[in-house]
RNA sequence: GGGCAGUUACCAGAGUGGCCAAAUGGGGCUGACUGUAACUCAGCUGGCUUACGCCUACGGUGGUUCGAAUCCAUCACUGCCCA
């Protein structure tokens, strides 16, 4: 499934590529978030020919609230529901447990969700999330896990990560004994916890590793712990996960997280951070990061970025993306959106291009100054 | 010409003797946003000051009062109605 292409001499920065029943995944890669099965306010005609993502995800929780699983089943799964032939991974509600913290009532046995539309109670197992993500029909789907606190304190972290890694055995007996109803192959991403204590990270990593997944996933990171954190996190999970299966940092982040990331060996991203704060008026770009409502873009009507990643950028100016954006027309939406998502994939590829060409370190610390500059 | 209603901060608009630099909306400015309950949320928005505080302000002017955006007189302007 996952084949590494070439890993940099100075770094553990990896170009590789993935394969799915829906075609290829080169890596490191940034998969746009459609929870519902949209990416809010992209096209996908958009998404496949102007920003050129090769994966995107779609979030269990959201879609077995609406349309409900029986609508999937009955649409063929999910890329048919939405007219998406690319690969897709769906997480499986573990961040929903907690990000929707004050609506539930976690037990053994699964987690006990109020519905944030209506109040209703659901309640999500190991099994049933493997039951619904086989419904639904990602090419990539992931354990139920609780995804910790980054501020929870040992005791808590530690009792989350033995229920997490007790959930991700029935999830995998589970996947093992089933089957994807659409006929296609789907791989199932264990997830490590262990918050920000280094002993439990380091067991959690050690416990995923002799799972053998096809893929391995890193979780409960940019949850409120410091960033700094994060990275030695990051560094010590990837020094024992194995080096030969792709490893996806979950809900990660600013460009410059990328960036740290996959130079401690991380190929896949996902972020809600480029389309929603597009849509709140932030634009990420290789200058640097603007606030489009500011008004120093008032009158500047220079393209939005020059030498950008879509054609937006050229299109359309400064000043025209602040007037949109202050005048809250949909279309300001559109053009930040597809702005910041072209210019996230833009640079996993440059990333790619540098570790193939075996110059990733020395091409990192330059980008790196300028995507964190505040225009 | 006569009658009535009104004039409050960038706009709209509450407030009708002290708790008023003045509710609330809008607009404006600045932040935040990391496996999406988010086209959302937070702060600021008379001047000087970190703050305490001081100054200037509720159409103009002059009064009443310990004290006025609020009461009185007068002038100006606006709207509606009648001629």
């Amino acid at each position: 499934m996952f084949q590494l292409l070439h890993t940099d001499a100075k770094s553990s920065a990896r170009a590789g590529i993935i394969t799915t029943d829906h075609g290829t995944v080169e890596t490191p890669v940034f998969m746009p978030v459609g929870t519902v099965g949209s990416v809010k306010a992209v096209h996908p005609t958009e998404l496949k020919e102007d920003i050129n993502a090769q994966i995107i995800l779609g979030n269990t929780y959201h879609l077995y609230l609406r349309p409900g699983l029986e609508i999937l089943r009955e649409a063929g799964g999910l890329h048919k529901f939405i007219s998406w032939d690319r690969p897709m991974l769906t997480d499986s509600g573990g961040f929903q447990v907690f990000s929707l913290t004050e609506n539930r009532k976690l037990t053994e046995e699964g987690a006990l969700f109020q519905s944030h539309i209506d109040g209703s109670s659901h309640f999500f197992t190991p099994e049933n999330v493997v039951d619904m993500q086989r419904i639904i029909g990602a090419d990539i789907i992931m354990a139920f896990d609780e995804c910790t606190p980054g501020d929870a304190d040992y005791a808590y972290a530690k009792r989350s990560l033995d229920l997490t890694e007790r959930w991700l055995d029935r999830c995998i007996a589970r996947f093992n004994e089933t089957e994807c109803p659409h006929g296609y192959k789907q791989a199932l991403f264990p997830i490590v916890q262990g918050c920000v204590y280094p002993d439990l990270r380091k067991r959690a990593a050690e416990n995923v590793a002799e799972m053998d997944a096809p893929g391995n996933a890193i979780g409960g990171l940019a949850v409120g712990e410091p960033t700094k954190v994060m990275y030695e996190m990051v560094e010590l999970v990837n020094d024992i996960l194995p080096k030969e299966k792709p490893r996806y940092l979950m809900g990660v982040g600013k460009p410059e997280n990328l960036l740290e990331a996959i130079e401690r060996g991380v190929d896949m991203f996902d972020c809600i951070m480029p389309t929603r704060n597009g849509r709140n008026g932030q634009i990420f770009t290789k200058q640097g990061v603007m606030n489009m409502r500011n008004e120093r873009w008032k009158n500047d009507f220079s393209p939005l970025e020059e030498e950008g990643a879509s054609f937006v950028d050229t299109l359309y100016s400064k000043a025209y993306l602040r007037h949109l954006i202050t005048t809250n027309e949909i279309l300001g939406l559109q053009i930040a959106s597809i702005h910041n998502l072209a210019f996230y994939i833009w640079l996993m590829e440059e990333a790619r291009k540098h570790i193939i060409a075996g110059d990733f370190s020395a091409w990192k610390p330059g980008i790196l100054e300028n995507v964190t500059r505040r225009l």
